[in-house]
RNA sequence: GGCGUGUUGGUCAAUCGGUUAAGACGCCUCCCUUUCACGGAGGAAUGACGGGUUCGACUCCCGUACAUGCUACCA
């Protein structure tokens, strides 16, 4: 029988949620979803000095904004939680235990200074960098060069320590990723990597094979940039004995900078003027904020729509697609090995064709809370009826009051010089001024019967509907754009475009 | 430096040995609209380079270049 499938998210709450975060929450879900399996959120709070207060809701926030939430998280537990690594510290000393028991690790008694001396000794041009391997362990203070009795004395005396994993030597390691295939390292360059901090805290390594293993995760996907590391892992699913429930890897491509070279980051957004969070993030340290998609006026299913086919492409034309039907077509062998430049005109195209995808009404309460920041409390059905008209030139959601906010108050600034040009003329003045008064009586007012009654009037101007058509169009708009004139009249009401054009005429 | 991974128009990308190398975003032109947009029609623009394998290569193999990730008691 096949397993039941379960994937997991498991970030470590040190900020904001990167897009690339988003995606893998995106794969990790759509995959589980697909496969009638559990998703899950594991918080990696596994280092103190980087842990972030009010993160780990932040994260939870933007699963809940986005429509992806985990089915066990530390919020709704679950039936393998704690889901917080800090919680489970003491399971994992029992594991590096083990595995210096059984040889495949050692205590480590050296001091960050002698690190940084041995690295700076053995430095060379040709190796830049110098790992802790199955070389410079010999010449390091640890459980394989000290006796069994120094070693005992320092660890009765407290001495900090870690435990390092003894990688072997000459072995290939191989392993198959569901995206990239078969991937081979040398296990002469694979380092010792720490399992196990003097704070007592697992590191990343040891953290994610225990969890996984325990928490039966049976596929895990994350970011391509721990692909180098994903040897030490595969050691540690065999020498703990697991190494039939390893999960599947896939390593995810990464998503890139837009101009220039490298993976987005947060400082790419703030100089080229988009967002990389899913939402505003308030770092308390710098008392800083940072613009999310979401305040940035993002529909969150656009959000995520753009997210999917940003490193994965379904075969097909089509690229709007439902979260539902994204479960449908989505296949993690169809997506990319390589890393996609981010297209923020790209990802507000998406939002747009959401715009015109939602309904007027759910669209007005979505809109609402920009109108009334503006200090402006328009009706639902009069806001509904706005947005029917403007929505097709929005893209994104505070773009409604820019687009339509001569609806609501008349118009702080008319560049009269628009009016009264070259083809400007006292005739035409004269035309308003008669046709106010027509509009003033003017029973039904709609905008066929406002147009009309102007259709009317003209030729006793000698005027045509094209004279007039730009003239009110800033009279009551302030500018040119807009959609009809003679709509916007109906809607804005007869004192109001009456008032507007009399603003203009009567100087 | 070492190791890993990658490379189709400016960007996202289809193709899974035989195509005039799709489509989308952006850009340009025209039409529609007496505004702006939407919409419609069209256009410019692509297989990093060099070798193989093959009747035939964007597709397979090998080099090179370039890019990117990692090389922490961070994830």
């Amino acid at each position: 029988m096949e397993k039941r499938v379960r994937v997991r998210f498991a970030p470590s709450p040190t900020g904001g949620l990167h897009l690339g975060g988003v995606r893998t929450v995106l794969y990790n879900y759509l995959y589980a979803r697909a496969h009638g399996g559990d998703f899950v959120l594991r918080i990696e709070d596994t280092d103190q000095t980087r842990f972030v207060k009010g993160a780990e809701e932040y994260i939870l926030d933007c699963l809940k904004w986005c429509g992806l939430m985990p089915d066990e998280s530390p919020v709704v537990g679950g039936p393998y939680a704690p889901y917080r690594q800090s919680e489970r510290k003491e399971m994992y000393r029992e594991y590096a235990m083990q595995l210096v028991g059984q040889g495949h690790a050692y205590f480590a008694f050296d001091t960050p200074e002698e690190l940084e001396e041995m690295r700076r000794v053995l430095k060379t041009d040709e190796h830049s960098s110098v790992q802790y391997d199955h070389n410079t362990r010999k010449r390091m203070r640890n459980s394989l060069t000290l006796s069994a009795d120094e070693v005992n004395d320092l660890l009765n005396n407290g001495t900090p320590h870690v435990i390092r994993i003894m990688v072997p030597e000459n072995e290939t390691i191989v392993f198959n990723d569901m995206i990239r295939g078969s991937i081979m390292f040398e296990s002469n360059l694979v380092d010792d990597k720490v399992l196990l901090k003097a704070d007592g805290m697992p590191t990343y390594h040891l953290a994610v094979v225990v969890d996984d293993y325990l928490m039966k995760i049976t596929h895990a996907f994350r970011g391509e940039e721990w692909l180098p590391s994903a040897p030490v892992h595969l050691l540690l699913w065999q020498y703990l004995g697991w190494i039939a429930d390893m999960p599947q890897w896939a390593h995810l491509p990464l998503i890139l900078k837009p101009d220039g070279n490298g993976k987005l980051s947060k400082r790419d957004g703030d100089r080229l003027g988009f967002p990389v969070f899913a939402m505003n993030w308030y770092d308390p340290a710098k008392d800083e904020t940072t613009m999310g998609f979401r305040e940035m006026g993002f529909l969150p299913e656009a959000f995520v729509n753009m997210l999917a086919m940003l490193g994965w492409n379904s075969g097909e034309e089509k690229e709007i697609y439902s979260l539902d039907e994204l479960i449908g077509k989505f296949s993690i062998e169809r997506v990319h090995k390589g890393g996609a430049k981010f297209d923020f005109e790209k990802a507000k195209w998406f939002n747009n064709q959401y715009i015109q995808l939602t309904d007027n009404e759910k669209l007005a309460d979505m809109v609402m809370p920009y109108i009334t920041a503006q200090g402006q409390n328009p009706s639902k059905e009069l806001l509904v009826k706005v947005v029917a008209l403007v929505k097709d030139r929005c893209t994104l959601l505070p773009d409604f009051w820019a687009q339509g906010s001569f609806f609501f108050v008349t118009p702080e600034t008319v560049d009269e010089t628009l009016i009264r040009d070259a083809k400007w003329s006292e005739n035409k003045e004269l035309f308003f001024a008669a046709w106010t008064d027509k509009l003033n009586e003017l029973a039904d007012w709609t905008d066929v019967a406002i147009e009309q009654s102007a259709i009317d009037l003209l030729p006793s101007f000698s005027l045509k509907k094209g004279d007039i058509m730009l003239p009110l169009r800033i009279m009551l708009v302030g500018g040119k754009f807009g959609p009809g004139v003679y709509h916007i009249a109906e809607l804005i009401g007869k004192a109001e475009t009456i008032k507007r054009i009399k603003n203009i005429i009567k100087g």
